[in-house]
DNA sequence: CGTTGGCAATCGCGCATTGAGAGTGCTAAT
DNA sequence: ATTAGCACTCTCAATGCGCGATTGCCAACG
């Protein structure tokens, strides 16, 4: 179990610096009504007005007095009214004063835990597989859209290369690093490839590279342990590209997301304009490798809301972020992409415990199972 | 270049026995009106007039003939009125009708031909890669959802398998078949594994079971072979599982589709419902494999329209499907998905265009170019 | 002085009404 | 058989109205 305090520890207080005056704790009343109207609209989804307040929860103070309260709340801009006759609606930076110091954290049933740890465990080895399941089952779970970036290989360390001949011009290359199946690819070369050439070069390869750390093998040190097969220069090539890509910051083909679906239940993208610009970014896939690439420098979860996101077409929308570890360094991160009206404490829960169960998973200690 | 009726010839003509009466061909003026309802609804999505129609089209005659013609095709069942005071649109018949005798086929620019020829053999010799960037093009091509399966390898031959161990429990099998790369999986696996036997095995199996039909090759087969190497059982188990996964009809990871997002430009789908049962057949992707899986029994493009397909669901989508040869049968199929105002020709065009590269890539003639 | 009940004022939303526009079907004339 | 004319029907967008929800203010209260 949690103790009530873990959860704000592990979210990132990082960005608390550029925060106007979110320092300023409010005062013992504002708190609780702030709390209240962030939960109850988390809730509903409706703008909360005093009526509804007093009546759903017991504040022991009148209907007017929550008006004067939320009347301040507006001026100091936690809070937001959609017009004049409706109630009051959560600001960016009344979210973020619930997230940094409100909400409750949440705990997981059982099975949810559990769910996690078998769908990331059911793909081990396949680094790719990994984090797809990771982000398919975190898009179940949530009902949002979840992404993640499968783990660079810069820590990993070089095992086994397989090179298979397809036909001449064709061969499939499997490069398995300390952790299990770090990547494979298709590749087709020029040049006439021999079979028996390509067996010989991997046996030299796997040898030699023995215990290397992958960011340190580049096209030169592949040429020297090649010379004297006669292994095409291209495929050379196209082993160190590999290599290269997956310890480089490389974007292609290493962001995965999923769930685009589940928005349309949210009712805040009933517009169809404002859900089209939100699938566009998927698209693109830059915007959300750039938030999990700002991830891996901090520890923990982070939260970011409305206009902190990057990007103006995701004013209304939050995301959670948490990076993982391959050995002790961040190596990806994992993130979960919804309205601003998201269920923060158990999305924060979710992907804790989802980061628990890679981070368990790269220490090769795949079986065990995680805090809490 | 095709001749005009190469592409009447190409569509299937299978469904015809089931409508009831598509085979009376219609007056020559009925013809064209019909036609040219067609053609204008799906170029601009608004019900057409016999105002439009004359204003238009130079079809000699005055509205008010028009007028009759329509009321007549609308009794007849070829058109329906969304109210009493707007124009017609094709209902399912008209459609089948204008799609079996009355559209002409289109033809592709050279960079439409060229850009499904590069995108399919890019991926040459990884089957799902094949097909996940055939139904990539086709999506982005047709602003459409497309999807496909990946060949089944009954038909395909033994060339060669690779066991790579991975650690005491896993192990990564790569299937190569006469077409090149046909599976890949990682395994886990409850008894220790040892490197060793997992190179004498695969050995093994290389040197017997070369030139073997893919679907001949059963538990039995390979317990045979494996009988003198220490090989726990549930190894050969996976092993055999990945052989009748994809020889016979399996669905699980052979369904690729995409361009879900296309059908938020389409004005038929503003409504949310509607959008909602569409995604969600994709998901589940039962609909789309009978869909396809139907299409591997005839030869060449076959268009569905409305009530035509199997789900009520799809009541207001068309689809195309054509099936690819791997050797002399069908081994896979590939479709697309959108509103039954879709245009047919170009989609029959690309999609045939699709088939053809398949087919060309599918007979180790990947770098040919096939026929327009 | 903080709190509270009362009350007028404001505003969005749903609903009915209305008028314009588009298209039809019918009929009588050619 | 074809056509022009015309009355009719129906949708759609705009308009206006009343209801309900909520607020802000004020005066009274402890």
């Amino acid at each position: 179990m949690e103790k009530p305090h873990e959860t704000d520890e592990r979210v990132s207080q990082t960005d608390k610096a550029f925060e106007q005056a979110a320092e300023q704790p409010l005062d013992r009343r504002k708190t609780a009504i702030l709390g209240t109207v962030v939960y109850e609209y988390i809730a509903t989804g409706e703008p909360v007005g005093s009526a509804t307040l007093t009546q759903k929860y017991n504040l022991g103070i009148s209907p007017a007095t929550v008006r004067a309260e939320l009347a301040s709340l507006d001026e100091e801009g936690y809070l937001d009214q959609p017009h004049t006759s409706a109630g009051r609606v959560p600001s960016d930076r009344g979210y973020r004063y619930y997230v940094d110091r409100l909400m409750l954290p949440e705990t997981l049933t059982a099975q949810e835990r559990e769910r996690i740890r078998l769908e990331v465990n059911s793909a081990s080895h396949q680094l790719d597989s990994i984090v797809d399941h990771a982000s398919h089952v975190l898009s179940s779970l949530t009902r949002n859209i979840a992404f993640a970036i499968a783990p660079r290989l810069s820590t990993q360390v070089f095992r086994h290369i397989e090179l298979i001949w397809l036909d001449d011009h064709a061969a499939h290359i499997v490069l398995v690093s300390n952790l299990g199946l770090a990547a494979q690819k298709t590749v087709n070369v020029q040049a006439d490839l021999d079979a028996e050439a390509l067996v010989h070069a991997a046996n030299n390869f796997n040898q030699h590279l023995q215990g290397t750390a992958l960011r340190d093998i580049d096209l030169e040190a592949l040429q020297r342990l090649a010379c004297q097969t006669p292994l095409p220069a291209d495929l050379l090539r196209h082993i160190a590209s590999i290599l290269a890509e997956h310890s480089e910051a490389g974007i292609e083909g290493r962001l995965f997301s999923e769930g685009a679906h589940n928005l349309l239940d949210q009712q805040e993208f009933r517009d169809l304009r404002k859900l089209r610009a939100i699938l566009d970014l998927l698209e693109e896939e830059q915007t959300l490798y750039q938030l999990l690439h700002r991830s891996l420098l901090a520890e923990g979860a982070k939260v970011s809301i409305g206009r902190e996101l990057p990007t103006a077409d995701m004013s209304e929308c939050s995301v959670v972020t948490v990076p993982y570890k391959v050995g002790d360094s961040n190596a990806g991160a994992v993130g979960i992409l919804g309205p601003r009206r998201m269920q923060y404490a158990r999305l924060i829960a979710l992907i804790n415990c989802m980061a628990d169960n890679l981070n368990a998973l790269f220490h090769g200690d795949a079986s065990s199972t995680p805090r809490e």
